[in-house]
This record gives structure tokens, C-alpha cells and sequence, in this order.
DNA sequence: GGGATACAG
DNA sequence: TATTCTGTATCCC
């Protein structure tokens, strides 16, 4: 196919180091300071910048092991703020949707456009779409355009590694004896949907590079591994065999999971998370529309914990769906005839609703609906809570205003800027 | 259908 | 002292 024909492309689009870019856009002082940005419980690095990587420090070091060093070096250091996240997510998303006609947000910090255009205008495209992101949200992206969802992930990356390109990438423009290079050089285990379990294997089948994943034989992939790992052989050859998924309103599940700052030992403590934690929940299926037909609720110590990992976990049948926090709370609360508590020393834990339907979808004279949610107290609740605050409404042992003590650390969280009124930027000028 | 596994970001 | 959290798809029984 010539260069100027028309064909449908595939973008790829992600924000460079989203959370550290973030952080920056929010804070001008920082200035040209390397920035790390930790997980919850400040437990583990999580996004870096050039700078940061510069100085060696690696994605999911524990915080503890690089702290002293981190402090040595001037680094700036930031809890992660996903409201602040969130937000600017969001402005770069509904951008990127406006130049695409499919469109799909894949993460937070990444989404996939479908464009019909040339190969030279796909690159004219591409670059006027990092212009527009820096301009009118104020972060930097990198795009990578290619025939499949696979290749538009390889271009993307390789717009990264290669500053000639200057942040675009549009994978049937590379020359040619530039892609062999790349694809005969490239582990297969870097490859989008390839794990490392995954890797591990190909390499025993002596499958190393891309290359070799591109030519296996489809048949052999297909019986030793998945249909998922053919799709990707099919998608590395530029066919489209994984396309464009529609956004989900509805889930099928939905997880709330903290590690504590301190770990729990008693039962009135656990009993205080499961409320707390069921609340959440519940919360969250009120702002999806969804009741749940399934709970779960566990807690577990650390996996590096001395004298072994322990966990309890319980699944509770709900007599019929409901997003109720008081039925949610009281089904968790039947943890705690599982778990035993003094010795151990509980390091995490969660409530998992599953079983989800869209809420009203049992019609409200079912002889099996719960008077409660007749009354729809997970809405009032969250209608509340949206309109007074988080913290003005909890139920029970959860109803707590203050920050409990197991509560996560979060010790060097930036402002929500974009999102808090209270928390806004604050300019001076001299 | 349920549990284990793999994968991603 | 200590290593995130959330979600989906597939395989296999």
C-alpha cells in the first residue's frame, strides 16, 4: 500500500510518567528536581521522571529502602494524589476523544484512537495531537500510530526511546532495516499482553525476540499458550485482532482494599475496617447504579510477614441484590468469626461485591426485595455524603469522624488544585 | 459455574 | 518496620 492511501490507524496515546507530570503541572516550584510518586501507604515507587530514573531509582522499590538516598539527592517526594490524578486524566480524555472516531480510555493515563488517514497525515495528526495536550491541559504525551492496538503499543514505546522522533511515532513510516533491528533486538517479553510467566516460556520454545513471537506459528500459539497470545502474534504481523473496546458503565465487580499504616491485631479494631470498608463499598455501587448478590470480605497479613502469611476470608449469599451499607456491614462482620485475633498481626484488608446487576432491575414489588432497599439507603447515603462532605454520614462503627490510626499513610500528599476549592494553586506575583 | 492463573497499569 | 490496588479474560475442572 502507498504511503498517501488512506487506512484506518490506530493511536495510541499516553501521558509521560503521568502521575510525577502531574505533580509538576500543580507545582512549579519544583523546578527541574527529579519527583517520585509513591502507592498508597507510601509503600513502594510508583511513577518517576527522567530525572529520577537518572539517579537509579527503579519503579516499585519499597519507599523504606530508598528514603535516606532519596533525601541525599534533593528528590522531590509525593504521596499519590488520584483526585488531583483524576481530574487532569479526565481533561486529557475528553481532548483525545474529540480527534478520534472510535475511542477508547484504557487507563488512567493511557487511551487508543481510531483515525482514517495517510501515513503523512497521520503524523501531522499525531504531532498536533502532543501540541494540543500540552497547550490546553499542560502535560506531555507521547503518540504512537500503527495498523493494530499491539504495534500502536511498540510505536508508542519506541517514540520514547528514540528522541528523534520527538515524542510520534507512526510505525509504517519507520524505515524498514529499522524495524528489523528493533523487532530481532526486542526481548518478546516486552510486548503488550506478554507476562513474564509468558516470556519465560516462549524463551523455553526458543522464541527470545519479537521477531521470533512475530514468525511463530499461530497453530503452536494458539495450543501452548491462548487464543490472547495469537491475537497478539496476529496483531504483531499488522492484523487487527483486538479491537476497541466499548466502555463498560456497568462492572461485574468491585474491590475496596487498603493496607493499614499499623497493623491490626484486635477484633473491635477489624470490626471497625470491615464497617468502614463495607461503607465504601456500598458507596461505590450507589454511584454505579448496581446492587450486588455477593460480598466478600478478607484480611490477611503481610506476605513478608515473620511466622508466615495468614488470611481469613468469607463469602456471604445476600438474600437479594442491594447496595444497603448496613446488609453490606453485617455480612463482613461474619469475618470475624473466621479470623483470630491477639497474635496475628493483620497487615491488609477488603470487601469484594460481585454478582452485580444495574440497581432497579428487580422490580421494587419483588416479594424477595429487601425493605431496605426499597428505600434505597446507599442513594441517600451517597446523595448526602456528595452534597455534605465525605465525613458527614457513616453508619455504625464506621461512623467515626476522625482519621482512625490504621488508616493509610499519606504523609506528602500535594493539593487537589483542580478539583477543592480550599486547595487551589496559589500565585504571587512580585 | 468456580477457582486458579495471567496480565496490565 | 517494610513490597499498591483494581479489574478482566481465559483455562481447566
Amino acid at each position: 500500500m502507498c504511503a498517501d492511501t488512506p487506512r484506518t490507524l490506530i493511536f495510541h496515546v499516553d501521558i509521560n510518567s503521568c502521575y510525577t507530570s502531574c505533580e509538576k503541572l500543580l507545582d512549579p516550584s519544583i523546578g527541574n528536581r527529579p519527583v517520585l510518586v509513591l502507592s498508597n501507604n507510601d509503600g513502594c515507587i510508583i511513577s518517576l521522571d527522567a530525572a529520577a530514573k537518572d539517579l537509579g531509582f527503579i519503579m516499585g522499590q519499597p519507599w523504606f529502602t530508598v528514603q535516606e538516598k532519596a533525601k541525599e539527592l534533593g528528590v522531590v517526594v509525593r504521596s499519590s494524589n488520584y483526585e488531583l490524578y483524576g481530574d487532569i486524566s479526565h481533561r486529557v480524555m475528553l481532548l483525545l476523544e474529540s480527534y478520534a472516531q472510535e475511542f477508547e480510555q484504557y487507563s488512567i493515563d493511557e487511551a487508543f484512537l481510531t483515525i482514517t488517514a495517510s501515513l503523512p497525515q497521520a503524523r501531522v495528526l499525531a504531532r498536533r495531537i502532543k501540541e494540543d495536550l500540552a497547550r490546553r491541559v499542560g502535560v506531555p504525551v507521547c503518540v504512537g500510530v500503527a495498523a493494530s492496538k499491539t504495534l500502536a503499543k511498540l510505536a508508542n514505546r519506541t517514540a520514547k526511546k528514540i528522541p528523534a522522533l520527538r515524542g510520534v511515532c507512526v510505525w509504517d513510516a519507520l524505515p524498514p532495516q529499522r524495524v528489523d533491528a528493533l523487532l530481532s533486538t526486542l526481548p518478546a517479553g516486552e510486548i503488550w499482553g506478554v507476562g513474564s510467566r509468558g516470556a519465560q516460556k516462549l524463551a523455553g520454545m526458543g522464541i527470545l525476540s519479537v521477531k521470533d513471537l512475530k514468525e511463530a506459528s499461530l497453530g503452536l500459539i494458539r495450543k501452548r499458550f491462548s487464543v490472547v497470545l495469537m491475537r497478539t502474534v496476529l496483531e504483531l504481523r499488522g492484523v487487527r485482532a483486538i479491537e476497541l473496546e466499548p466502555e463498560r458503565v456497568f462492572k461485574d465487580q468491585m474491590m475496596y482494599s487498603r493496607s493499614f499504616s499499623d497493623p491490626v491485631t484486635s477484633e473491635d479494631t477489624m470490626r471497625q475496617v470491615l464497617s468502614i470498608y463495607a461503607q465504601r463499598a456500598s458507596g461505590r455501587l450507589a454511584k454505579s447504579g448496581q446492587v450486588a448478590g455477593l460480598v466478600s470480605a478478607f484480611c490477611s497479613t503481610s506476605r513478608y510477614a515473620a511466622g508466615g502469611f495468614v488470611r481469613a476470608d468469607v463469602q456471604v449469599k445476600l438474600p437479594a441484590p442491594t447496595a444497603d451499607p448496613i446488609i453490606l456491614t453485617q455480612a463482613c462482620a461474619q469475618l470475624l468469626e473466621r479470623a483470630t485475633f491477639g497474635a496475628v498481626r493483620y497487615a491488609k484488608a477488603g470487601v469484594v461485591v460481585s454478582d452485580l446487576t444495574p440497581a432497579g432491575a428487580t422490580a421494587l414489588l419483588d416479594p424477595f426485595a429487601l425493605s431496605h432497599e426499597t428505600r434505597d439507603i446507599a442513594g441517600l447515603v451517597h446523595s448526602i455524603k456528595e452534597k455534605c462532605g465525605p465525613r458527614s454520614l457513616g453508619v455504625g462503627y464506621g461512623g467515626l469522624a476522625q482519621s482512625p490510626a490504621w488508616e493509610m499513610k499519606r504523609e506528602m500528599l500535594s493539593r487537589r488544585g483542580t478539583t477543592h476549592w480550599a486547595e487551589l494553586p496559589v500565585a504571587v506575583i512580585k
